[in-house]
RNA sequence: GGGUCUAUAGCCAAGUGGUAAGGCAUGGGACUGCAACUCCCUGAUCGUUGGUUCAAAUCCGACUAGGCCCUCCA
């Protein structure tokens, strides 16, 4: 399999540590609010990679940290506390705010057909993780105390900016509004490892440490919980196209300078969902989740459906026409699918298997080329294939894209329910015999009312439920 | 200012040196009493400009436009 690794900028073929098993991780949201859209797409993209890795014969093994302490609004120490900004926000406490905002992440991830990770770790519950990691740092050296924090300090590595290409001399801090430089740092490139000096008296989670009561830094929650889980040898690290500066830049810095020895090999990152006016940001106010799609009638696989059409390497940008359009052709291929004969049980043409499953292999073993994968259904729904083979090769490949495409929604319909709808299938049937299509207009739109869909065929007139 | 990525039809997009996949939308047709569903037909020389090559959307350079990062972010 090919995959871009962002340490190289190159594509690169995969080879994990060990022949059949793949580490990954994965970085998790920040539980002070909802997630938006954008957030999601890396999860959707992440969770293609970890099934196709899956279908291509290895085993994974993922861990997923959710952030539930220790994410600054700021680098300084004079910034607030991502969770606590949202526990005041919402007059609960941290620990309520994380409970709750955990949950609604997990229920937009199983929306969207993804797989939860095997290991998911709270940062809280591995603070002893932190504190022995930031303990041998500082006996190496590696860390120093100042102001009453742990920094790591980044001029004892070579090659800190190995994955983003900056120079240490042209990097220049507060380019962006409303970023306040910590004095405490020797270097401006050091970063928080462990904090006793909160100014907020209202920081509610603390712990005890050998500097102190305090807390973790936002970077070192990931560090610990992938090596404490995944051991010293990760072959997979995903997260945003955000994220690599500084916060994987420092998981490198932290993780190898703790082990002494090469960490990851291959760090992969996902492009963001962009609006017409550049990122969708969580502070900035407004933002799109995915209630509010579903609130707006669409589905929530029309959104991964989306996702899949384009490259996870490139800007999406998003706008209701262009989910509309997602929206349409996934219920079109839908559609096309169901019309498929299930109860046929012809015999499997195994040499279209192996050539259509060969070809979707090739897409995804891509770099995830998730749009040409979704073509590769396109056309084998057009070939001349019996029906009984072209379902086994879709249920094969949903397996990856997870679109439920020959899942067929089954509405509890009571017979009061089946009686009427019959006796109005009936009835505008007898007004259209008597051509009175006006009555039968009316009988159709009243149904369309109640959600159910009238479609004519040669066979005769049969209803769907929406 | 530094880093990094992108640029293919109205839109989403494939393409990794040999004369532009697929999808949505549009228009036309079949089916229908009319629709819906379904089926058939329907479009681009690839941001601009130099160069390398027998051959370039694909490689190299310049330019232009745009996104993201430079200590909140997926």
């Amino acid at each position: 399999m090919k995959i871009y690794n962002t340490l190289s900028r190159k594509l690169e073929e995969f080879v994990p540590h060990d022949k059949e098993k793949v580490t990954m991780y994965t970085c998790g949201p920040t539980v002070y609010h909802y997630a938006h859209i954008g957030n999601l797409r890396t999860y959707i993209f992440e969770d293609i990679l970890e099934k196709t890795l899956n279908y291509i014969g290895y085993n994974v093994k993922r861990c997923m940290n959710i952030t539930d302490v220790g994410h600054l609004t700021s680098d300084s120490d004079s910034g607030e506390d991502k969770m606590l900004k949202g526990a005041k926000r919402e007059h609960k406490s941290v620990l309520e705010i994380a409970d709750f905002y955990t949950n609604e992440f997990k229920k937009d991830i199983e929306k969207l057909n993804i797989k939860w990770p095997e290991i998911v770790s709270k940062a809280t519950d591995n603070i002893d993780m932190y504190i022995k990691i930031v303990k041998k740092l500082l006996e190496d050296n590696y860390a120093y105390v100042s102001g009453g924090n742990v920094y790591f300090n980044t001029s004892k590595l070579e090659d800190y900016y190995k994955l983003t290409n900056h120079k240490i001399d042209e990097m220049v801090v507060g380019v962006r509004e409303g970023v306040e430089e910590d004095l405490s740092k020797k270097s401006q490139n050091d970063f928080v490892l462990w904090f006793t000096k909160s100014k907020f008296d209202s920081q509610e989670l603390k712990w005890d440490s050998p500097w102190g009561l305090g807390y973790p830094g936002w970077h070192i929650e990931c560090s610990g919980i992938s090596i404490k889980n995944l051991g010293e040898y990760l072959d997979i690290h995903c997260g945003g196209i955000d994220n690599i500066f500084p916060h994987h830049t420092n998981e490198i810095a932290q993780s190898e300078a703790y082990l002494g020895h090469k960490w990851c090999n291959y760090w992969i990152h996902g492009e963001h969902l962009n609006d017409e006016t550049g990122k969708m940001s969580k502070s900035n106010g407004e933002f799109l989740t995915l209630s509010l799609l579903e609130e707006k009638g669409y589905n929530p696989l029309d959104y991964r459906f989306m996702c899949l059409n384009s490259s996870y390497r490139k800007v999406l940008v998003f706008s209701y026409d262009a989910l509309n359009q997602a929206h349409n052709s996934y219920q079109k291929l839908k559609n096309k699918i169901k019309s498929l004969n299930k109860n046929l049980n012809e015999e499997l043409n195994n040499l279209k298997i192996e050539e259509y499953k060969n070809k979707f292999k090739e897409a995804l073993e891509n770099d995830l080329n998730t749009s040409l994968a979704l073509t590769v259904i396109y056309d084998l729904l057009k070939d001349d294939i019996n029906d009984t083979t072209k379902i086994y090769l879709i249920e094969e490949f949903d397996k990856v894209l997870s679109l439920d495409l020959l899942k067929e929604e089954v509405k509890e319909i009571d017979n009061d329910l089946l009686e009427y709808i019959n006796s109005m299938i009936t009835k505008r049937n007898e007004a259209k015999q008597n051509k009175d299509y006006a009555l039968a207009d009316k009988i159709r739109t009243e149904l369309n009312e109640k959600g159910i869909l009238i479609k004519d065929t040669r066979e005769g007139t049969i209803y769907e439920i929406k």
